[in-house]
DNA sequence: AATTACCTGTAACATAGGTTACGAAAATAT
DNA sequence: ATATTTTCGTAACCTATGTTACAGGTAATT
């Protein structure tokens, strides 16, 4: 499978015409490298010179807590980049271990032969910059959430209103487990919450993994 | 004041010579707004199709919680940018709302006006991507701050870490209410805790803002 | 210099949430 | 179908942190 191939469906290189992305590789320096599963990518403080490509498989960010303990950040899945807001920031070295979660291939682009590859395609440049802008977005949001939301009551209801069906049902695509280490909270201490609001009635559960909201105004009455 | 003189010292246009300036601003379409102090200059939920740069005085954003209570996120100084991720991400509206702290000049240019002086000079695109990705990374570590230090314990420790010279002094920049603010807690807490190690000997206060550290390994023995 | 406002340390108290543990249910593998 | 593993709900207990309050210190304003 030549670079074409591997690279057409790479978020970058969205909605560019086959002709002008041929003409965009064909002098294109690149570099190919195979892991296999579990193998470090880099570790945290490695310097980054190069735009990563997840061409094939799958790799996950993890970082370490000052006691050793280390939790996933993000997993990058085919077709996605690697530390895209990192070659051109101040501090360009690697914030997270970065580990591949299958047999995975990647390629490696200089910073200075992605920005020849903006000078001969508007189309790219404008997917990168979403890219990152969407990738500021995410953050911003995450921050958002978990400063605006201290206790596990707010984290929940803000939740529920960000999920919420026009019936006002929320289906729940995640185990009760994952939505805790996603609000950064023990799984028993959720656990608790929920129940709590079910008892009252604020929240029906007509399923294993979908629930009801009878009243949002309720709901925000919960609010502490 | 011409607009070079207004936009030479912005952020984005940092390193370009005078003269490449002066051409890209030759046919630049632009528009200025001026504000009072606490005006408004853009509610959360605004579309953003233009990049915001402050050219004059300082705004800041906020972020409203369930409760109706609001912080401050973000103070953006003189020649900073404003919604730099945003024109260019798939959410294209202000996530916070947006005050003018001072009176304010505000200089907004188009989505493709941006674009096109990405084209003429390499260097604004490259600062523009610099300035992105330092948000970018500024976020993840805020993120990364407050996801691996839970404990108020953890987070001080972590602070005094990041902000320690080499005498092992750490030299407080901002008074205990803006380091509570920034960890999150609430100023009794953390004051608690200071005392608590202090008391212990872990970290000796030296002067009222001039915090030692004679060991950095029996400061990691308080990490829990 | 005097007044005011704000920042700090400290303590007593209340409580949300972490921890641990265990059995039932569900999912998965055999 | 059975066995094994993982998830889930629940309860009892404990600790860290928020809350409130107040007094002394520091900085800003007049």
């Amino acid at each position: 499978m030549d670079i074409f191939e591997k690279l057409k469906n790479v978020e970058i290189f969205r909605d560019i015409q086959e002709e002008s992305l041929k003409a965009l590789l064909i002098e294109l320096k690149y570099k190919v490298k195979k892991l296999d599963k579990n193998e470090i990518v880099a570790f945290r403080g490695d310097e980054i010179e190069d735009l990563i490509i997840v061409a094939q498989g799958e790799v996950y960010t993890e970082m370490q807590k000052l006691n050793g303990d280390s939790i996933v950040v993000d997993r990058l899945a085919e077709g996605s980049v690697l530390a895209g807001a990192f070659i051109f920031g101040k501090d360009n070295r690697f914030p997270v271990d970065v580990v591949a979660s299958s047999d995975t291939e990647l390629i490696y682009i200089s910073k200075d032969e992605v920005i020849k590859m903006f000078q001969m395609n508007e189309r790219l440049l404008q997917n990168y910059l979403g890219v990152i802008s969407n990738k500021t977005q995410f953050l911003s949001k995450k921050i958002w959430f978990s400063f605006t939301n201290k206790s596990i009551n707010n984290k929940l209801i803000a939740y529920l209103l960000n999920n919420m069906n026009r019936n006002n049902c929320v289906l729940l695509k995640n185990s009760m487990k994952e939505i805790a280490q996603m609000f950064g909270v023990a799984r028993p201490s959720l656990s608790r919450v929920l129940k709590e609001f079910i008892d009252e009635g604020v929240i029906v559960r007509k399923e294993k993994n979908l629930l009801e909201i009878p009243s949002k105004d309720v709901l925000l009455q919960k609010v502490d």
